[in-house]
RNA sequence: GCCCCCAUCGUCUAGUGGCCUAGGACACCACCCUUUCAAGGUGGCGGCACGGGUUCGAAUCCCGUUGGGGGUGCCA
């Protein structure tokens, strides 16, 4: 009886990974390995129209994505709803003949016409007594007992449901095949799950699911019900309107570290005043009788914070590593034979602490690689519309070319020189040879740069520059 | 409409009757540092929805109001 605990997560293939599902899967996989249990995965494809296989895999790849793994002991499947289509019809025919559920003829139509006349809503139980036998386009409904329904929630606590505003709920269609609440649980019995995690939208369907369990003579599983992550406008996160695709999330560079981090602080903290934690924290601490009761807004700021800390933690190397899959392909603009290993390490660490998301890298980096700067125009308008700053130019041009020693330091030295002649400070004074470098007013250390790119590329640099500017 | 859930700074939260003059984080603002932008440092802004109880004492317990959310399918 106190085997090892089982929970699962039941997604059912629509495309991509949610957000608010990731959170679900995390929630049950904290639990299941801090208390020794197993982790099922059941992929709910009973949705035929809507169901794509490609879509199985993704999911995969995405609980992979956020630590939870097909190879780890803790997890076990995937199980595919679709092929236990027989146990849930075994199921629905043996309430049928306990008479815990009856069918009925009643078209969606008659239903809904019967309620506008009796001036209630949902199925009234026309057909309870009327004792049809199954047929083609009649439908298998449950007979809903009289009395309450006690639902003991670890989060929620007690909530309890007067079972006369349950109506007799649909558990096959008129085509024979399995509605939701009763699959899930027929399935849930046959993985032996005991511990059913999920999102409160599933709240008032529980009641209905235990009165499944009972009548089919299982104890019910322990229950929890957490609260749903919301937009702006606490709306319940939608794929139509808010960004919600973990794939997407990973793809703009956001660390699965951070994100599993942020996703465990919505309806949970950590104990203490640090909310940055690592996962072995969060595995031996979290609980759900901890968790809030209230919806919890996804916060963008917020999890771009969290990357923010997590990329600037990284060592360099990390970060360097983490930064390969950035450096190359469809998004950056300069070709592979462009690309300069070397120099990229070197610039890392001055990378590390300006960005958010790593797909912020190669715009930081880009003017190392290419023959040309990528010029913004508004940076270029901005800082050359003073004659000082065009003259700036021509002074670096004169001053780089006295042979100085080619290092940051001296470089900077240079230029601050060369600026107090002019009455510019330093912020000033190499906001022009920035833009004509690298084409924008922002980017990394601007001497540090100078030195890695070596003398004759920066005046080229500044020369080309100088040469537009007279064109202009 | 009906059912259910919920209610601490703008946001995420700590808080389980006295430690609360309510703590932290994000965001925002200011200052410092500074080679632009970041990062970092220091400080600031800002909240217990409201009304009744219970209690010597309430953010914490009870009731109501208001306000949010979820559900109400032959979807999952």
């Amino acid at each position: 009886m106190s085997s090892s605990p089982r929970f699962r997560f039941a997604p059912s293939p629509t495309g991509f990974f949610h957000v608010g599902g990731a959170r679900t899967a995390l929630y049950n996989w904290a639990l299941a390995k801090r208390l020794g249990g197993t982790f099922v995965l059941r992929i709910e494809d009973t949705d035929e129209a809507r169901n794509q296989p490609e879509w199985t895999q993704g999911i995969i790849d995405a609980l992979s994505w956020i630590g939870i793994r097909q190879d780890d002991p803790t997890f076990e499947g995937p199980y595919f709803q679709s092929e236990y289509a027989q146990a849930h019809i075994d199921a629905a025919n043996r309430l049928f003949e306990q008479g815990q559920a009856y069918y009925c003829d009643l078209t969606g139509e008659q239903v809904q016409e019967r309620a506008k006349i009796n001036g209630k809503q949902g199925y009234d139980g026309y057909s309870r007594d009327r004792g049809l036998e199954a047929a083609p386009g009649r439908v298998l409904r449950f007979r809903v007992p009289e009395g309450q329904t006690v639902v003991n929630d670890l989060v929620r606590g007690r909530v309890e449901f007067a079972n006369e505003v349950i109506e007799d709920f649909v558990l096959l269609r008129g085509n024979g095949s399995p509605m939701f609440l009763l699959a899930n649980v027929v399935d849930d019995i046959t993985m032996r799950i005991s511990h059913v995690v999920r999102a409160e939208e599933h709240l008032p369907n529980t009641p209905k699911q235990q009165m499944i369990w009972d009548a089919l003579g299982q104890q019910s599983p322990v229950w929890a019900h957490v609260p749903v992550l919301v937009n702006e406008q606490r709306k319940k996160l939608s794929k139509r309107r808010d960004k919600v695709a973990l794939e997407q999330f990973r793809d703009e560079g956001f660390l699965s570290e951070a994100m599993i981090n942020y996703l465990m602080t919505l309806g949970w903290a950590p104990a203490g005043d640090v909310e940055i934690v690592p996962w072995s924290t969060v595995e031996r601490d979290f609980r759900l009788e901890d968790v809030n009761h209230s919806p919890a807004f996804f916060d963008l700021k917020k999890l771009a914070s969290f990357n923010g800390e997590y990329i600037r933690a990284m060592s360099v190397n990390e970060f360097i590593q983490a930064s390969q899959p950035f450096l190359t392909g469809d998004n950056v603009p300069w070709t592979p034979a462009q690309f300069d290993e070397e120099k990229f390490r070197a610039m890392a660490p001055l990378a590390q602490t300006r960005l958010v998301v790593m797909s912020e890298l190669p715009e930081l980096v880009d003017f190392l690689f290419l023959d040309e700067p990528i010029i913004d125009e508004q940076s270029w308008s901005k800082t050359f519309s003073s004659a000082d700053a065009v003259e700036m130019l021509n002074d670096a041009i004169a001053a780089f070319d006295t042979g100085l020693t080619w290092d940051h330091d001296s470089l900077k030295l240079c230029v601050e020189v060369a600026g107090l002649a002019r009455g510019l400070k330093l912020g000033k004074a190499q906001a022009p040879i920035r833009v004509a470098i690298t084409g924008r007013t922002i980017g990394p250390p601007l001497f540090e740069a100078l030195e890695l790119m070596g003398h004759d590329q920066v005046m080229r640099r500044l020369r080309a520059a100088v040469e537009r500017l007279a064109g202009a």
